[in-house]
DNA sequence: CTCCTTATTGCAACTGGTTGCAATAAGGAA
DNA sequence: TTCCTTATTGCAACCAGTTGCAATAAGGAG
């Protein structure tokens, strides 16, 4: 998705078109990946050392708001944006080596199923880092796993 | 699980009780429910004026780690604090409404064993916040659900 | 183009939470 | 009991993100 159709969609939303609204999806949609939005500042200043960190937050939460970016926490203090994909995807996030597996949206699929059939909640399930331990990184058989603070 | 049980599991995993650490156990059991950090100082407080904050904040994360009790965030900007409960059991929020409905642990089951099957991830899925829109918030057969800010 | 409404920006103050480090105090050993 | 090691506390500074409000500027109407 190019920036400039994002910017057409948040017009027919009925929302303004502003230099900082452009400046911030254009980043996003250039940087490929996950950004945090220090990263998202630090790239307009580049061209535009004026740019405002409380209005990148606030576009970011407009365009989250929208569904046009996801924001992810993957549990480091810091939240990262990426444009919104299809199909959605989540993250598998190991809690001890930090290893990152991207799995299908479908995963959800059976949960999204049942919250609508038993409680008739309509799920959003778009984008999630879901926690846990990779193959590495899990005890081989083992009874109980150390719970001792990870050295970070 | 009364408080002392909870203490006497710190120590046999080799954690030091301290008298704030009984505190602020001792809180998190009389309190049902969900506690934020500020509101486990302030009821500390009453009896012991001179309880810190990062102390609060250190125990809650270790007792997290250890899996004594579930922090959750409700997307209210505060994180809520409650002894871990079994069987599991999730929270669905309405992203409009903000009514809450507690679920069963069991509705990960599915996706618990297709991560470990597939992924040979072992996914933990304990206490969850999942957002969407309840009954009574879906749009009955709707085209367009408006987006526009949340009065809040 | 000019005017008007009001969404958005920029700023400064604030909030919830974290961190580095020196002082304190658990709890084990002797 | 006393001593020792080192986990934990308390403090102050810090960090990511939010908020209230006045100033600015989109974008629609005339």
């Amino acid at each position: 998705m190019h920036h400039t159709e994002l910017l057409a969609d948040l017009r027919q939303r009925g929302h303004r078109l502003t230099p900082q609204r452009e400046m911030i999806l254009n980043v996003i949609c250039e940087g490929n990946g996950h950004l945090t939005a220090d990263e998202i500042i630090a790239r307009i200043r580049k061209q535009y050392p004026y740019i405002n960190k409380s209005a990148v937050y606030r576009t970011l939460e407009l365009l989250a708001r929208l569904c046009l970016v996801n924001p992810t926490d993957f549990g480091d203090g810091k939240v990262t944006y990426e444009i919104h994909r299809h199909p959605h995807h989540h993250h598998l996030v190991c809690r001890q080596c930090r290893k990152m597996i991207e799995v299908d949206g479908a995963v959800f699929a059976p949960l999204e199923k049942l919250l609508r059939d038993e409680y008739a909640f309509a799920a959003d399930l778009d984008h999630f880092a879901i926690f846990g331990l990779c193959r590495k990184c899990q005890p081989a058989s083992s009874p109980a796993p150390t719970l001792r603070k990870r050295r970070a």
